[in-house]
DNA sequence: CAGTTATTTCAGTAACAACAGAAATTACTG
DNA sequence: CAGTAATTTCTGTTGTTACTGAAATAACTG
């Protein structure tokens, strides 16, 4: 396997894109890499069709595997790791804003809710200040438990009510059908 | 005004979130502290509690402003301009998806489409690494057509719907109700 | 229109994250 | 258990972005 231009572009693209969200270029370069190769693929491979030095190759694969964004596969009478993406692209969807929402969502409420317990014997800070941030943590409850519960709705239900985009607006109670 | 240890704590955390989504730590600063705050405020008052440059400051809030995530409101006999978020937490978070999503969604979609493209020409680039770009195109199509959507509901019915839950499920046609 | 205040731009510095290459570790093999 | 292959860890370097402080510009005032 080697890179045609068409997959440099993508590849490129999508590393550029990866370090817009916080994701490091050489990890999201590897990830499209292993998106559109239909074989697994060894560090080494990695290593020489991104021309990144092979330590950085295994760095950025134990990210991915933290993110659980890839998997190993080992082919018989050979020592070496195989890669490839887990799902397809919606799996992949998921289980990023799983991630994200484990590392950086819940943190945030945590910090929210403590806030709120301090809230009750500081008297420094103006009750206009207290008020936004109880406001930032129904919200973020609110968003929280939503996700909770779609995210446990099974993948054909979510993407029957993606495709039916506006419409399930429709069945507000209480509200016209038009 | 000044700054309670609630409000660091708060500030701090929000700064120090804003970095891992590929967010400058000041401007999130900016955003943390105008977010509290009840009245606006000027950029002199915003450097020195946050004790960062003016110049920083002015560059910030530059960025906060083409997110179009703050507004200025002038006092009558002060010349210097006052800022303040605009909106509450809900049309915040509609208005960064927003911008994300104009920013770094369609970017990619208009590169993958024009991958689409070049893929009628090019007979180098296995048909599988094809499908794959295929597939991604079409994912990332059906979200926007999906946000798109969504985006243009009141802001009533998007909140009702969230509040639903996964009950939103429960309507999809041919399916039972339990 | 000189003087003052507010804001922005710019250039250099500092801080940070990404990375390469070497060294060390681990896992295998005959 | 010596030798080899694969992987990881570590250290120093590079490259990038954030930031400061100074200078320039713009906006107002008496």
């Amino acid at each position: 396997m080697n890179i045609t231009p068409l997959m440099e572009r993508y590849i490129l693209h999508w590393g550029e894109m990866g370090t817009r969200w916080g994701v490091n270029r050489t990890v999201s370069q590897i990830h499209a890499l292993l998106y559109l190769s239909p074989e697994a693929m060894n560090a080494e491979q990695i290593s020489s069709l991104l021309s990144v030095a092979r330590s950085n190759v295994s760095t950025s694969i134990k990210e991915l595997q933290s993110w659980d964004l890839i998997e190993v596969s080992n082919v018989l009478g050979d020592r070496r790791d195989h890669f490839k993406v887990k799902g397809d692209t919606w799996e992949m969807l998921l289980t990023i804003i799983e991630g994200r929402k484990r590392r950086e969502i819940d943190p945030i409420l945590t910090m929210l809710r403590q806030c709120e317990l301090e809230m009750h014997n500081d008297h420094e800070t103006p009750e206009s200040v207290k008020d936004q941030i109880r406001q930032m943590t129904n919200f973020v409850s609110t968003l929280t438990e939503w996700y909770a519960q779609v995210s446990e709705l099974p993948k054909g239900t979510l993407i029957t009510l993606m495709n039916m985009g506006a419409k399930v607006a429709k069945f507000i109670p209480g509200k016209k059908k038009d």
